[in-house]
DNA sequence: ATTAGCACTCGAGCCCAAAGAGTGCTAACA
DNA sequence: TGTTAGCACTCTTTGGGCTCGAGTGCTAAT
């Protein structure tokens, strides 16, 4: 069966009626909404046909049709129609990055809260991957009034990490600063995934005295490393996805929220997208159990023209998908352009 | 009317069936299932006066009778028997903070999370009080690679907030230094809450040179200090509420979880029990919509014998009370004594 | 003071009928 | 050959009416 001109009309018309009422289409309204000039009758005709091609499904026999995951697929990639964002919309969305934002961290939250706040979906974002980024600076500093000292790790995306601990009794200042520049002068620059065991060893076999107090550091760098190396993640507006009437099954409701509870699985999901740019998982396109009626759309960040990282979007397969895709953009977008700025 | 011994026994046993069971008690079970001597009839006159007097409910005229809130509060003050947790249970506990804990924040988080594990309820963990913890520290410290720096602040209660910020053109590594130490000279041991913006003012008047850096670094202190003030909060299991029986109205639900988002309304509700302890709030002892059928516990937590936080738990006010007491009890005390090792 | 007995109330569950929405098919039409 | 009007059919939704069961409150007897 062939896709002609009018097929696709009534399967845009079908997609975009169920997403704005979430209720199966019939071919009458269809048929007075939209002028296509052809009667019911042939709109049913039209429709039965876009059902044996898999576009449509129809919930029992005496309702109308709702898109398929094929559906949508086929009216995302050629159907839609891009909508624009208002000016007053894109003008709120540059304000909100104009704010001050004092860290990388409180960039990607606000991020998160910025999109599921426009969307009324779930929001996620995705810290940059640590584990291409080089150290920065790496630094031990003695906290003078309560016998510990902090270790400081700075790497090049922004992220600074720090710990706390406890000096051994018999460590003097000294020990603290030439450990730190030591370390400092190892293993700046260096790639943080490079940074294995091995390599902390070699540097513990150097340092010959003071010899507990190394092994601390050393322990916990490695510890702060491997932190980095998970990717944080900001969720926001998970409740949003109540108000979708196609979660008033409290059941799914639970199983989608387990899921989002689970950091490593939601990590998971919206870091394998392969895709460059943006990047949208109809349905059963989606493999993780618990979203599989979901759409997960995902879009990079730059930063200096290099992917940075990912922010993502979880709502139902009926979605707004013209409108949510201006959103990502364009925060993805200012995100990218006030990061540029943040790091200059 | 007077509170006799079997009304109490009757109120005690409708209590504890209905937390266990969820659903109306009527007399019949009530004679069945505790031995009080006497027959249905009788149990019923009693319920009848227990109504009349506030402590129970009937949700309809064939119903059985619920506890009201000041059914349970009665039930909480005079008649509940203290549960103790079993062996294996405080053992669980226990255990679960002799893993490595680096930093405060992991702490609480571990425990929000620990309590919400071992009661099914939503958990609460709130940081300590920054604005009267004392500055340990200052300091500002170059990021060699990036022509940024870093101001590092480290608080008696071991929180540490850092800020990355862009160092001006014709400042040299030296004057980072001289400005580092000064800060810190004259902030250390300084009550955070002490250090107003006039204070800094101050500050400011006193270095005269590097303007534009000072300036700066000022501000940042400023904010970075706020932050402190505002205690961090950690929120784990909110979605537990969804599998009690209280919760089956969608519309309840979604009134609950946009409290739960609101961090300042959380922040409100759970740091303003005066009581010093453990405090229980029940129902519409809640003064903020969206809990007034649900139940607040907290308790302090302590560090070198001074209140440091607090822990909390949200539930509905059909809660397992004498459990989640013994709970919250051995959870406080675990991390008490685990902040006191951590801050030896 | 307690209790047995009994009438009464109310909600849950079930069935059934009617209404309404929408379809698929057929035959007529351009 | 494509389009359309007409119509029978299907399926869900809604609401009434019914019974059943749990539980009460009252009364009168103990």
């Amino acid at each position: 069966m062939r896709m002609d001109e009018r097929k696709q009309k009534v399967l845009a018309a079908i997609v975009q009626d169920y997403i704005i009422g979430g209720e199966p289409v019939g071919s009458r309204s269809i048929a007075r909404r939209y002028n296509l000039g052809v009667s019911p009758a042939t709109i049913r005709n039209e429709m039965a046909d876009l059902e044996e091609m898999g576009l449509l499904e129809q919930p029992h026999t005496s309702a109308g049709r709702i898109p398929s995951d094929y559906g949508y697929r086929y009216y995302v990639d050629c159907l839609m129609a891009p909508e624009e964002l208002t000016a007053a919309e894109k003008e709120y969305i540059q304000r909100r990055y104009k704010q001050k934002m004092h860290e990388f961290e409180q960039m990607l939250e606000e991020t998160a809260r910025l999109i599921s706040e426009m969307t009324a979906y779930t929001a996620v974002a995705l810290g940059p991957n640590q584990k291409k980024a080089y150290l920065e600076q790496v630094q031990i500093l003695p906290v003078q009034l309560s016998g510990k000292a902090l270790l400081i790790a700075v790497t090049s995306t922004g992220l600074v990490e720090h710990r706390l601990f406890t000096i051994p009794d018999n460590t003097t200042e000294e020990d603290l600063q030439r450990l730190s520049k030591y370390l400092n002068d190892s293993l700046q620059g260096k790639v943080v995934e490079d940074i294995h065991r091995s390599i902390l060893q070699d540097l513990y076999q150097e340092v010959i005295d003071q010899r507990e107090l190394c092994n601390q550091v050393l322990e916990i760098l490695r510890q702060v490393l491997a932190l980095e190396g998970s990717k944080k993640i900001y969720l926001e507006g998970a409740f949003n996805i109540l108000s979708q009437p196609e979660f008033k099954d409290l059941e799914r409701v639970k199983k989608l929220l387990a899921f989002l509870e689970k950091e490593d699985a939601l990590r998971r999901v919206f870091a394998s997208t392969p895709e460059k740019g943006l990047s949208i998982r109809i349905g059963q396109e989606n493999k993780h159990e618990g979203i599989d009626r979901c759409t997960v759309v995902t879009i990079d960040y730059n930063v200096e023209g290099k992917v940075a990282g990912k922010l993502g979007l979880l709502g139902p397969t009926r979605m707004q998908y013209s409108r949510v895709i201006s959103v990502m953009n364009c925060i993805a977008d200012c995100l990218s352009r006030s990061l540029q700025q943040f790091y200059r």
